[in-house]
DNA sequence: TAATATTTTGACCAACTGGTAAAAGTAATG
DNA sequence: CATTACTTTTACCAGTTGGTCAAAATATTA
């Protein structure tokens, strides 16, 4: 498995990353066809698959992609920083992602909702690792009197829903709000709960 | 359309929702196969389509039926009791309904997050003035003091994110916490959560 | 430029998909 | 019990699906 790409295999892999990205995310694996990702990244059916080796290779590599990318910024969390600011750090960050890229988000999001089939050792392995640590880190700092006793685990959770579910269930909130960019508002209310809820 | 049903209609009719509950909310729509409905009922294939027109018919039942269920607990919200209680019932009847129906609530997600093809409509429509009145009173509860003030929509949309995250990435949670039932700490840290935002 | 390696395509396939038609089976009713 | 109405099944179909294969087209290199 050569890691020396030509500029072409270099192009059409991502073009394909691409496409499957978007189509994945709005109709989930299954609802997905191959055809679907050919339209949409403008090269034949065949010619993918001569890049992946099959429909699962493209869909798996996203899903390792996104879980390396949301793994990093719970690892950066600093136990010697400032709590409050390291948590609303990491909020803000999660909830620019929400922004940046939805479609990321979406996919997660369908291949949890659907039992994660294809991920389910990382979650139970690297992700429960990493919350693990950061709740031990939570809890240090409650028990240092720097933040207010909180549940970690369920902080933790409600982070994740609050800033997901911005990207996830933008139809609803664009129904309920009008079209528009809602995130300004969105961080400034989640900032402000998160202090309220971490404040001694 | 005769709303009379026979006992066998009854039960088939059900039993077909039942099992397009379980494999909708499991795969999506699209992923979602008339074969898969039909082993998970018992039934065959051409007997579902002769109490449903279509794989759609029994898709859009669920959605309608759903739907109604969900928007009935905001409509209940009394602008006249205690605003702290009033919203703390509202949480708790929301995680306790992805406690119980689980099934439901990922139904709800996976439509949502596909776009929302079919209940766009809805939403713009009877989920947004919902949510407005409900607005309102928040606001005027806001305005008398009762309330510290807050964003109301985003306040709604933290409710909704935290509590359907329960049942939505369950599977995380699971693999997070290990198997059990998470959802009494849940509750605890919501209602704490929602004191310390609301409280004045 | 000629030889080689890489990329792309068109034609194709077996399995699966939602859905249909007609006949067989079962229940309700006079 | 015979007629009618309802329910279920068997066999089937046309369109779609993920994937294959060999040939054609293009790029790279000697």
């Amino acid at each position: 498995m050569s890691k020396f790409e030509t500029r072409i295999q270099k192009k059409n892999h991502s073009a394909i990353m691409l496409a499957g990205l978007k189509i994945f995310s709005q109709f989930g694996f299954r609802g997905s066809t191959l055809d679907q990702i050919a339209a949409e990244s403008g090269m034949s059916k065949p010619n993918i698959l001569y890049y992946f080796q099959s429909k699962d290779a493209i869909y798996e590599a996203l899903l390792a992609q996104l879980l390396t990318d949301w793994l990093k910024p719970v690892r950066d969390i600093n136990p010697n920083g400032d709590p409050i600011e390291e948590l609303l750090t990491y909020a803000k960050h999660k909830i620019m992602m929400s922004h940046l890229y939805p479609r990321e988000s979406r996919l997660y999001a369908n291949e949890i909702i659907q039992g994660a089939p294809r991920i389910g050792g990382v979650l139970k392995g690297e992700l429960r690792e990493v919350v693990a640590t950061l709740v031990e880190i939570i809890n240090a700092w409650s028990d240092a009197g720097l933040i207010r006793a909180v549940n970690a685990h369920h902080l933790i959770f409600s982070i994740w829903a609050t800033t997901q579910h911005y990207a996830d269930f933008d139809v609803q909130i664009q129904a309920v709000l009008g079209k528009g960019d809602h995130f300004p508002d969105a961080e400034q209310y989640l900032e402000d709960m998160l202090r309220r809820i971490l404040t001694v």
